[in-house]
DNA sequence: GCATTACCCTGAAAGC
DNA sequence: TGCTTTCAGGGTAATG
């Protein structure tokens, strides 16, 4: 389940190893993924060159020459794999990326809620997706009093506010249970009654949380690992989340877990109110 | 206009 | 042992 960490991790090793790099010729398997990939994307991408990789929330975008966007969302299941020219490839690959140097960008996704589309524009701005976008919790804009704002006017609870990626981009699961348990806020506080010292916390735990699990390579479960195919790290430093049941490693209460839109939340509550 | 729910999908785990 | 059911979750369209 790829969040901004594993996102962000991503990105860090695939602009070592494929910008500046050509598309020589692009294979598809035909299935369709969140949306289907458009009849004229792999067309579209061939003979373009990799100009730089951006990350915006949980989005993988390729620049490309002459002048494109490949927008890449790696959805619940999906990976990336820089390999070997000769790679085989397995099933559940729904795009091949061959390169000018003999290697591939391979794109795995089992559960197929992932998304691929080119965008033809000026700007990463314009690519509607992007433009949808809140604020990036690691960019100048996401602050406390910023953060607060937006909660003042907000009659949902914490939990979905957070997820939703209008409101900020990048968080998933994961990260806002584990932000909140540092913010010592309950995933069911609805946002307005959230104060402004809260809310400036939650805004450090976020970056703190996230910062944290970029070190680490990101979080691996079972779904998640790099381009390069080492698995992440941050998983030994989760607080609550997948814990349920367990022992609350600051206050020695039990971590629970509640269902919230159909997501599981875990928090401890004696420390999160 | 905002909040909530259903749906897409498949592998793993649980239940029978 | 093998089959069936349930669950997980990101994003979005539909519904309340």
């Amino acid at each position: 389940m790829p969040e901004m960490p594993e996102v962000e991790t991503i990105v860090r090793s695939l602009r070592r190893s494929i910008v500046g790099r050509q598309i020589v010729a692009v294979d598809l398997s035909g299935l369709p993924l969140r949306r289907p990939v458009p009849p004229a994307f792999a067309q579209q991408l061939a003979s373009r060159l990799i100009r730089a990789i951006h990350r915006r929330g949980k989005y993988i975008i390729l620049e490309l020459e002459p002048k494109a966007f490949c927008v890449v969302h790696l959805g619940m299941s999906g990976r990336l794999f820089h390999l070997p020219g000769t790679a085989p490839r397995p099933e559940h690959t729904h795009a091949v990326l061959r390169l000018e140097d003999a290697s591939q960008l391979q794109y795995r996704d089992h559960r197929r809620f992932g998304l691929l589309e080119l965008y033809e524009v000026p700007r990463i701005g314009l690519i509607p997706e992007v433009a949808a976008l809140g604020p990036d919790p690691l960019g100048r804009k996401f602050n406390g009093r910023n953060l607060s704002r937006g909660l003042r006017e907000c009659r949902q609870e914490i939990k979905a506010f957070l997820l939703d990626q209008h409101k900020v981009a990048g968080l998933g699961n994961i990260y806002v249970c584990e932000a909140l348990f540092h913010a010592a806020i309950r995933p069911t506080r609805r946002c307005f009654k959230v104060c402004d010292e809260e809310a400036r916390r939650l805004a450090g735990s976020i970056r703190r949380v996230l910062r944290r699990a970029i070190r680490h390579r990101g979080t691996s479960f079972s779904d998640f690992m790099g381009p390069d195919g080492k698995p992440g790290d941050h998983q030994r430093f989760l607080r609550v989340f997948q814990r349920e049941g367990e022992k609350c490693r600051r206050c020695r209460g039990t971590i629970e877990r509640l269902v919230q839109g159909g997501r599981s939340s875990f928090y401890c509550p004696r420390c999160q109110s």
